[in-house]
DNA sequence: CGATATGTTGAACATTCTCAAGGGATGTGG
DNA sequence: CCACATCCCTTGAGAATGTTCAACATATCG
């Protein structure tokens, strides 16, 4: 059942894609030498849980590749996704020892973890980590508001234009490309985890992802790949500020 | 047209009511000594604004007295309240040099403030400031998560539920009383921004406040002062784990 | 007093949900 | 290789929750 999967990450945190956007961007080459003797990678197939809420948090960590979400289950079974962790997101609370969501791999998933206790002592000592984790939990918390807008006060259609939009943008930016011309990217999410992350039912963003497509806003290669001829168009959707409301 | 508010709050931290929550509440007395001398109070009414989105942020600081919220607009004129401020709860985010939210005072309110830059200045050389700016984000980051579930999965009635239940806690917790035995609060928002704070129209929140009130879940006095006779029955409704989750 | 802000209530309507059926694609065991 | 199960997705029809629009109530304030 547990398919092993190739781990082909750089040893050295130099050569690692994620250096510069990560909890460690601003660590100095010494600081990264004492987080590398710590470090260790995890790898999980797409589904697996990676912690269950409740549970003991034994380390924290980053996304270095693939995608992770955060949910939050109701007892009669309802569920909201409440974070979307892309490469380089981080993964824990410092100073809290049991997960207060789900996390589960939604693509297969490789990590760069943290045992708790080693890196809550090198937070004391290394300032320029908890500067860095203060400054990305902040600009959560600026992602989080965003979605209580979507969440709120969108529709349907508006909501799938806002998911893609922030996809293909995130997208966007870790390829270093602009959001000129056309993007393309695949989906990371069934249509049940875009129905958990928007407030919606699956049957309702089936229809809305094919409305798009039919309205010409987005194309489809099979079932997940997306084509965005016109950015400002899925903006537009999407009820955002006609000029690319700066997110992130 | 601007009403003069007096301002009796002690000119010294140690007396001050926020002291041990807000962002100051790890200063030494000596760190707290070079933040009295920064510090000023700024008071406003019920309904002025304190920030408009966009705007040159001049200051941070923390609600001392009242009620802020902080909410988002669509150019339609959709609004989501993406934040309620209350006592000792910080506003503005060090590094960034406009607001990104408009920021009202829901109440009459006060607010202790400082200068942007002098503050950024103490932050870099007071550990303690920025770790309990980094704990607050984490708990404000906690709370967004847990409206995003209200938002995204609850009925009108939960919805409604939840923003009395979550109130209630935050009053109990600052009156020091717990949640055993009746509750009591005035509901320091009108019908329009709870249902700006649940995403809903103000129309669906009249009913459904009266509905619960019906239902005996809770007894008005007025239009705003709220008893709640048993907190558990209003978890209940709020949807919520019946052993009262831990919220902040 | 009239003007304004806040809150309530009713009836028609719309968007989204629910329930149900079915369509590929992939994988597995016979 | 086929039969069958499973997963993911699509589509339809009816139901339901919440919205919209409108009227009215109540309180405060100048």
């Amino acid at each position: 059942m547990q398919k092993s999967v190739t781990v082909d990450v750089p040893r050295e945190c130099g050569e690692c894609p994620i250096r510069h956007r990560a909890v460690c961007a601003r660590c100095e080459s010494d600081e990264l030498l004492r987080l590398e003797e710590i470090k260790y990678y995890r790898s999980y197939e797409a589904g697996q849980t990676v912690v269950w809420s409740g549970d003991r948090m034994e380390f924290v960590g980053s996304v270095v590749r693939g995608v992770a979400s955060l949910t939050q289950a109701m007892e009669d079974g309802r569920t909201q996704m409440v974070g979307l962790l892309l490469p380089s997101d981080f993964v824990g609370r410092p100073g809290r020892d049991s997960a207060a969501y789900d996390v589960v791999a939604t693509t297969d998933l490789v990590m760069c973890c943290f045992r708790k206790k080693p890196f809550e002592d090198m937070m004391v000592r290394t300032p320029h980590i908890a500067q860095r984790l203060l400054e990305m939990t902040l600009d959560e918390l600026d992602a989080a508001r965003e979605w209580m807008l979507v969440l709120g006060r969108k529709t349907a259609r508006e909501k799938i234009a806002s998911l893609l939009s922030i996809i293909a943008r995130r997208d966007a930016t870790l390829n270093l490309a602009g959001v000129e011309g056309p993007l393309e990217f695949d989906l990371p999410l069934t249509r049940e985890a875009m129905a958990d992350y928007l407030g919606l039912t699956l049957e309702t963003v089936s229809r809305q992802v094919n409305a798009l497509k039919r309205d010409g806003v987005i194309d489809l290669v099979g079932k997940r790949h997306v084509i965005v001829p016109d950015f400002d168009r899925l903006s537009e959707e999407a009820g955002d500020d006609s000029d690319g409301g700066m997110l992130s």
